[in-house]
DNA sequence: TTGCTCCTCACGTCACGTGAGGTGGC
DNA sequence: TTGCTCCTCACGTCACGTGAGGTGGC
């Protein structure tokens, strides 16, 4: 959509646009990652420039975070998609339809979330027993 | 090797061997895993009946624990196949010459494995995060 | 004999990794 | 013009999931 050239009025230290490798540094996704998670139709860059490179906003790092830190839990890319759908139909206040019902789906997939941090500190619990056993195991 | 009958002498709780759907029950692990585990040689059960249904003792149930824990750090099959052959050379004390190759690479897998329990945590972590903020979302 | 459990293929899936061959942009 | 960055296929990988079709054992 907006593919402006990354160069705006006055003194900015970051660009309003970043290519997918300053993307992928600062978020410490792979290129692959992030081209298949536009792929998936999980996170489309905001623009390309007219020579096909990807450009992505701030607001797509911000989205791009909340991935990153959803999916630990294990949530598939098609579930994390249908999560992001609804997170920006709960911020853009319009539609009090699709308000309701995404509303109801975010609220299943918080207790879905709880439910696999759980399991997820349990793993975490076992990792630690495999280090202290395999530690005693070397004397 | 072992093909006893799961019938042993006197009163005992827990039989001999096992087959696969008891040891799945007991290590919460799919039956396709452990057939999985036996196809790429991570775990062997110690034996079949004549039919050639598996059988596994409490020992091979004590190994399967021990590569449950240490799963959830990442570990592939094949390293944690080398692992579990490196930490049996140290059990079965006999060749002085592989212990000490053993004992050196297990000490390079104790090193890993703590720092990928710190990646865990930090995953942990970014679940929690994204717990409070769709919390925070839902009000 | 009836179930329930187990067996072996063998293809499918998920989330990318990894080149190959080619072009964009400061 | 030279690099470095980016692009699109497209096949490979890892750890199983999921039937299909068939047999074992109390």
């Amino acid at each position: 959509m907006t593919s402006e050239p990354p160069s705006t009025p006055a003194a900015e230290a970051t660009p309003a646009v970043m290519q997918i490798g300053e993307v992928a540094t600062r978020t410490e996704l792979s290129l692959r990652s992030l081209r298949h998670w536009e792929e998936v139709g999980l996170l489309r860059p905001s623009g390309r420039t007219d020579g096909g490179f990807r450009l992505y906003t701030e607001a797509d790092v911000e989205r791009i975070m909340v991935i990153r830190r959803m999916k630990p839990l294990g949530f598939t890319l098609d579930q994390m998609s249908a999560a992001m759908r609804d997170i920006e139909v709960m911020r853009d206040r319009d539609a009090g339809d699709r308000y309701g019902e995404a509303r109801e789906r975010l609220t299943a997939i918080l207790a879905d979330a709880a439910e696999r941090r759980e399991k997820l500190e349990s793993q975490l619990a076992m990792a630690d027993e495999f280090i202290s056993q395999l530690g005693r195991e070397l004397t």
